[in-house]
RNA sequence: GCCCAGGUGGUGGAAUUGGUAUACACACACGGUUGAGGGCCGUGGCACCUUGUGCGUGCGGGUUCAAGUCCCGCCCUGGGCACCA
């Protein structure tokens, strides 16, 4: 039973439907040939204004679908819009292979992985017997660069064909290196070292889809800050502390290890004390490790080390002292003025020299003194240690860190430990370093109090422990301000602080970087465990350089970003944006030319390509080979540099066509806009700012980028390599290109995601069909003269074309297809059911207004009485001298008129009669006294002034307070005749009412008839 | 955690500077019209039983003659956080 219902239900596009998107699909390739054969969308320079619209080339990993199809028709939409606006619109289109998707892909099919080849047939809809045969990049390339260009053909973009490439062409190759060496002699690209997630086994670095486990995890950089201390011995040991406050290096109160095995290894030269786990991470971060051997913690816990950053900072309250000691370090101290060289030259003597010895032995003799123990601590046991996250040893700051804390007050309580580890109890007499002061803020010594208000008793109790850090930590960062504790740091915020002193501690010898995981594990698809490694001699781009950001950041305000909320993004992203690397060992792509070994990242090589297109029409046309693009060739034509001389006899080229490229360069560029999904924002859209602030001059930097949102598949996400897909080319074979493009222009507003429905875009399809069978009934119907209907249709539409203009200005495609199709249609039905028979009058502009959305449709019908190309006609403009107000007025009136008495209607059995009454005379005279005040109380004292009002005070009063509830309308009252309208539209009224109608005010009944309103009159409806 | 955006009917989503909340579309239900139809025309946020009144935009406060919109404090959702196109 239940089946048969739900089979019921599943319904099949009508005959009616298909038959209709059948008829659509030949007029759509009708005129795609015709576009094509008249060449209308080839662009070259002539006398009217340019725009030069460009939209981010696809990835050819696959099918395009209706994500790209998205992005690609806001675009056309654009670019016909501008083009009919009387702009010489250039909208080009290539295709991006560099990189290693494709490469895999390859490999994917080659070993015939099952999910993959059904991922393949199913969703990008590939042939089978063809898809096995992509088992090569280049033959991927071929096939889907192949189906791409037919898919946005089928759809009808208005794009210039004879620039397409891809970006493994031999001359985009070369375009692309004069490009690095560009960047490169401006110093912009860098050598450098930076971390990978890395995988010891396959001794490569691992892709986002390539984890089992942890893809959540970052890279975060622990700052280690070396402690020293000394041992008979051993001699010199480092104590590397790792931290992700290093600001807290001012207010250690002792050192955390736990009491279990650790190593001692030569780190670069040093010997170091840290766990096992972090001495084998350490050699894939660009350190030198060599484990001397195995130690137990407890050998060490109670011993002392140096704070080297306190010696320094403290050092003259202890000289001395250290005169005793030894007196020629007492003299090389001592005559240093400058605070900042004596730091330098104690924590050099600690580093290099005795120091550390010396100053432990001074704690020995005077471990009361509060200097003193600032400067050397003790190193501790704590349980809450965790051996696999960075070195295994930690600061300890127990007014800032709760487990600190925590820690410290359970040793006091553990006499047993404390005998165990033979720790003297004078060392724990520790009392808390407050180093940050926060505004407004309650607490004094953050962690103790947040400790004891949360009722932790133990380091056991973690949950507890990580919530009051996080409680901590969140108020110091972001309102926290440096105390007098922290020297020449004093008045910083907490928030800016980590990187200065990060780089101030490596700079002086005591600071180091450690990457870790944020979270573990984090384990490759091969079941090993993942680590950091440091990469070296890697090439970078330079995009931290604050010269370069700067002239982003400015010339970011000068642009013009859609919509205007991303221009907040952009700052935050150009300002978070470090050095990127940009060389691979792995992938299709350019090498870098001077370093070939390595090839050029593929997002870093798809910054400026833009310019490209203009190239391109000249080397499709083989005029310009990848030979004659030498640099000085290159120079000329897209900088200005050097002249056409030069140029040509560099190239090969004749001075003709080297000056003919760079005048078209000079026309066609900058880019005026760059509509791209809103994925691109954090990479793509930020390199091309910033590369083509690198090398172009200002005239030619990009003036305005559009954003635009995902679409989903009936609610779900789509995926190109696990499905489920939606191909641009089935959605088109399904339901027609014009259809498709309506729906997904009407989907969704800016960068909110679309959804695409089955069943709404069928339903789409049938308004669509109404509208095809409305205008080709009425089109070449005689025109007829004007009357108040007519006008009345004429006076919306102006509306109706000012919404979409304005609307496609601010590239709002949604508001303007509601604008220009759905309202339009709206007040069309209400037009043609008073009776009007002269559509005809707005026809051709309303074609010419839903030309960039449906242009096939609209090219169909315009046909049907011209003989030139709609996609060329000019655009409507808004006159304003056919609005009609009045008009419109009216139409208001008896609308508003139908539905009151309707409403009056539903109250009486059979209505057969309807009497009306309009409002008494008093009312109108109120009315336009009203009308010149601007408040309810003006408009009272004014009337109030006359002396028959003031009879009636209380009705005048309640009436007033409704006229101004509902100004607009009452504000046109005045010079409606409401009598007229009624009478000239009575055989209307009394057919949609079914009712008769008569003005009769005497058989309303007085009560009623005193309801009356200007605009409402009263209504009373017999049996 | 940090940054950005958002939360309005059954659904997608409208609402210039604060000024009639729910435009437009879809779905559903009911009624009308038609020989028939994914046609056409109505009606539908809730409550009181009606050309009206009251309540309604994630939650709790506040400012104001007036708050979806502004302020404060919460809750929730989506996206980005890098070598991946």
């Amino acid at each position: 039973m239940s089946l048969t219902i739900k089979l019921f239900k599943l319904r099949v596009m009508p005959k009616i439907m298909q038959d209709f998107i059948q008829e659509l699909r030949l007029i759509e390739k009708k005129w795609q040939d015709e576009w094509r054969k008249a060449k209308i969308f080839e662009s070259d320079p002539d006398e009217r204004p340019k725009f030069f619209i460009t939209i981010p080339y696809p990835y050819l990993n696959g099918n395009l679908h209706v994500g790209h199809c998205r992005t690609f028709t806001i675009g056309d939409a654009v670019a016909r819009y501008k083009r009919m606006c009387g702009f010489n619109v250039l909208f080009p289109m290539g295709f991006h292979v560099t990189g290693t998707p494709i490469i895999g892909l390859a490999e994917l099919i080659s070993k015939r992985d099952e999910r993959t080849i059904e991922v393949y047939t199913k969703y990008h809809d590939v042939p089978k017997e063809i898809l096995l045969t992509l088992t090569t990049p280049e033959r991927i390339v071929e096939y889907f660069a192949k189906e791409a260009e037919k898919a946005l053909r089928d759809i009808g973009y208005s794009i210039d064909w004879r620039r397409v490439f891809t970006t493994t062409d031999e001359s985009y190759q070369k375009f692309i290196e004069w490009q690095y060496w560009k960047l490169k002699e401006k110093g912009l690209i860098v050598k450098g070292s930076h971390p990978v997630r890395y995988c010891p086994n396959d001794e490569n670095p691992v892709e986002d889809h390539d984890l089992l486990m942890g893809e959540e995890a970052t890279i975060v950089d622990f700052t280690v800050i070396k402690l020293y201390s000394f041992d008979e011995e051993l001699g010199k040991i480092v104590f590397p502390c790792a931290t992700l406050r290093p600001e807290t290096i001012f207010g250690v109160t002792n050192i955390w290890v736990k009491p279990t095995k650790y190593v001692l290894a030569k780190v670069n030269g040093e010997l170091w004390f840290v766990s096992k786990e972090a001495s084998e991470k350490l050699k894939y971060q660009e350190k030198n490790v060599e484990v001397i051997r195995k130690v137990d913690a407890k050998e060490f816990v109670g011993k002392l080390v140096v704070n080297p950053i306190l010696a320094g900072m403290l050092i003259d309250k202890i000289l001395d002292d250290l005169k005793e000691f030894d007196g020629k370090l007492y003299e090389r101290i001592s005559k240093i003025e400058d605070e900042d060289e004596r730091l330098r030259a104690v924590v050099n003597e600690i580093v290099n020299g005795n120091l550390a010895q010396i100053l432990i032995d001074l704690f020995r003799k005077a471990k009361d003194r509060d200097v003193i123990r600032r400067i050397v601590v003790p190193i501790l046991p704590a349980e809450f240690v965790d051996t696999d996250n960075a070195t295994g040893v930690v600061m300890s700051v127990p007014a800032h860190a709760p487990y600190d804390y925590a820690a410290l007050e359970d040793l006091k309580k553990n006499d047993e430990i404390l005998r165990q580890f033979g720790i003297d109890r004078s060392l724990i007499e520790i009392e808390p370093i407050v180093l940050i002061r926060i505004e407004g803020e309650k607490y004094k010594v953050p962690a103790v109090e947040v400790v004891k208000e949360l009722g932790i008793e133990s380091q056991e109790q973690r949950d507890l422990l990580d919530k009051a850090t996080k409680i901590v930590y969140k108020k110091e960062f972001h309102k926290g301000v440096l105390l007098e504790t922290t020297g020449k740091y004093a008045g910083m915020q907490v928030s800016k602080i980590k990187e200065v002193l990060q780089k101030d501690l490596i700079d002086i010898g005591v600071g180091d970087v450690f990457y870790e995981f944020s979270e573990k594990p984090v384990v490759c698809r091969c079941g090993t465990k993942c680590v950091v490694k440091v990469v070296r001699d890697q090439w970078f781009l330079n995009y931290s350089n604050p010269e370069w950001k700067s002239k982003v950041l400015e010339w970011l305000e000068e642009m013009t970003i859609i919509p205007d909320y991303y221009k907040e993004e952009f700052r935050n992203k150009i300002e978070w944006l470090k050095d990127k690397a940009c060389a691979r060992r792995k992938g299709l792509g350019t090498r870098i030319p001077w370093d070939k070994e390595w090839l050029i990242e593929s997002l870093s090589d798809s910054t400026i390509y833009m310019a490209y297109y203009i190239l391109a029409k000249f080397i499709n046309e083989g005029k310009l080979k990848a030979e004659n693009m030498t640099s000085e060739l290159l120079d000329y034509v897209l900088l200005g540099i050097g002249d056409a001389e030069k140029a040509s006899r560099s190239s090969g080229l004749d001075v003709e066509t080297v000056e003919k490229i760079r005048r078209e360069f000079l026309y066609w560029y900058p880019v005026d806009l760059r509509s791209s999904g809103k994925d691109l924002v954090a990479n793509h859209l930020l390199f091309f700012l910033f590369h083509h602030i690198a090398i172009f001059p200002k005239e030619h930097w990009p003036k305005a980028i559009a954003v635009n949102g995902y679409v989903s598949l009936e609610g779900r996400k789509m995926s190109k390599s696990k499905g489920p897909l939606l191909t641009m080319k089935r959605a088109v074979a399904e339901n027609g290109a014009d259809v498709t493009r309506l729906y997904i222009l009407h989907a969704a507003e800016y960068d909110s995601d679309a959804d695409w429905r089955k069943k709404d875009v069928e339903s789409l399809a049938g308004h669509l069909r109404r509208f095809y069978n409305l205008v080709k009934e009425h089109y070449t119907k005689e025109q007829k003269e004007l009357d108040q209907l007519d006008r009345w249709l004429l006076s919306r539409f102006q509306k109706a074309v000012k919404e979409t203009r304005d609307a496609m200005e601010k590239l709002q495609t949604r508001r303007a297809v509601n604008a220009a199709f759905f309202e339009v249609m709206n007040d069309v039905r209400w037009y043609l059911r008073r009776g009007g028979d002269n559509l005809v009058v707005i026809l051709d502009d309303w074609l010419k207004l839903l030309a960039p959305f449906i242009p096939h449709i609209c090219e169909e019908l315009w046909h049907l009485k011209h003989d030139t190309f709609i996609s060329l006609e000019r655009y409507p403009e808004f006159d304003e001298s056919k609005v009609d107000e009045k008009a419109e007025a009216v139409e208001d009136y008896i609308r508003r008129f139908m539905e009151d008495v309707k409403e009056v209607m539903k109250f009486v059995e059979e209505p057969k009669e309807v009497y009306v009454a309009f409002a008494e005379e008093w009312k109108s005279e109120v009315l336009k006294i009203a009308s010149q005040a601007n408040s309810l109380k003006e408009a009272m004292s004014k009337i109030m002034k006359e002396e028959k009002f003031r009879a009636m005070a209380k009705e005048v009063s309640a009436f007033l307070k409704r006229v101004f509830k509902d100004r607009e309308m009452f504000a046109v009252m005045d010079e409606l005749n409401e009598r007229e309208i009624i009478e000239d539209n009575l055989e209307f009224l009394e057919k949609e009412l079914g009712v008769k109608i008569i003005l009769d005010e005497s058989k309303v009944p007085a009560e009623k008839r005193k309801s009356a309103m200007p605009g409402k009159p009263a209504i009373y409806v017999v049996g």
